[in-house]
DNA sequence: TATCTTATGTAACCTAAGTTGCCTTTAATC
DNA sequence: GATTAAAGGCAACTTAGGTTACATAAGATA
């Protein structure tokens, strides 16, 4: 168990400046505290959810998954943001829509779903948040559309790559070309392929299990 | 100006079963009606919204659209439903995200925004309410997601023309292939020729301005 | 160093879907 | 009925992206 001196520092350091004091209290009481690792999967399709998790430091990447196992990226959240999906989940008592992968070491703070109603009631900042997190989430489902729908493959690489460069913090990206591949629902000679073509332009080099971003 | 008899009337038809009685009582107050017809633009992207629409009848199509005026179909809004992007367009005061079209004569219910954080304060049936709305609005982005990112364009169409005929209440569909290939993000003769797949197969017979599916 | 595993490179081929150009049909209006 | 505009049909071609199959390279481990 850990300290709740420790509890409270991530609490308030994560949402002290956007939760009513009442509601960080509160909330201490009976929040849990989740550590994960790079690559670990946090939520899979289907699964039934007891805990609203709100990421504190750390990655994850949120993607939808069909019947064949195939994928598609969603989104990501980072510290201070929370999955609007499992809300949801949690309100409806239905099962997870989407799947969540820790992209590195990440630390969570997980809430039981029944106080997330009374805090509803009670809280107005608690609202805000909600409500912030649902419009945000839509947003990022929106754009992921706009990438989906109207921008080719090579383009769509492309802003994968800054976007896990901005993510991450490093201009050195260790994944496969598989890896990738699943990330954009495509297939490994395709990625490949355009990824060759990255680094013939000079906007990338390859190696193995590493690309490296140049002109970031 | 409309009867409040004939408002009232809407209202509680439409709002009457969710709503609070209070609620319903300050609507009646603030509530605007307004009548669309057949493939009027009700919102653009980039508009300022200043009401919060909630449908009485009709339906209204929902899309995205890029630079280049490409379009995609993300859902669409039926009675009893309001339309979550409009509300957080409004309350973050930033122009709209998304194209709404009215796809038959339909009938709204209009409330101006200002009102909307002072509800979700002071009645619980109205943070149910939006919060619902945003949740199966997300659900329906997913939905869209796992269509274009996952169907091929023949089981879209055919989708398509299913949910069309769903929505509408009628086995015969009017709209040029140009408008099909204009929700679906394709192109006239590529929609064209997968209908005359369909139709050599017998699932549909095509008439100019008229599809009829015919195994509904 | 030898061996093994996994990642990557590459060629050849395939297919869904988009494009261009032109013709025919339908229905509305004169 | 003649004219016209819009809708739809169709053929020929292009292209992005997926598939298969196999070769090579880079690390990991014996």
């Amino acid at each position: 168990m850990l300290s709740q001196e420790y509890k409270k520092e991530l609490i308030d350091q994560t949402l002290g400046y956007l939760l009513e004091d009442d509601l960080l209290a509160e909330m201490l009481l009976v929040a849990k505290v989740r550590e994960t690792h790079a690559h670990e999967i946090i939520v899979h399709v289907g699964d039934a959810l007891q805990m609203i998790p709100i990421v504190v430091n750390g990655s994850i990447k949120v993607s939808r998954e069909n019947e064949n196992g195939e994928e598609i990226l969603l989104y990501y959240i980072e510290g201070g943001d929370t999955c609007a999906m499992t809300l949801q989940c949690c309100t409806r008592k239905q099962n997870s829509q989407i799947k969540a992968t820790s992209m590195e070491s990440s630390l969570l703070l997980m809430f039981p779903v029944d106080h997330m109603e009374k805090w509803m009631d009670t809280y107005k900042s608690w609202r805000e948040f909600i409500l912030q997190s649902y419009q945000g989430r839509m947003m990022e489902l929106l754009d992921t559309i706009d990438q989906i729908a109207f921008m080719r493959l090579d383009e769509r690489l492309l802003k994968y790559l800054n976007d896990q460069v901005k993510l991450l913090g490093t201009t050195e990206i260790h994944h496969t070309h598989q890896e990738i591949a699943d990330d954009l629902h495509s297939s490994r000679v395709v990625i490949s392929r355009l990824l060759k073509q990255l680094e013939n332009k000079g906007i990338i080099s390859l190696h193995r299990n590493r690309i490296i971003l140049k002109d970031f």
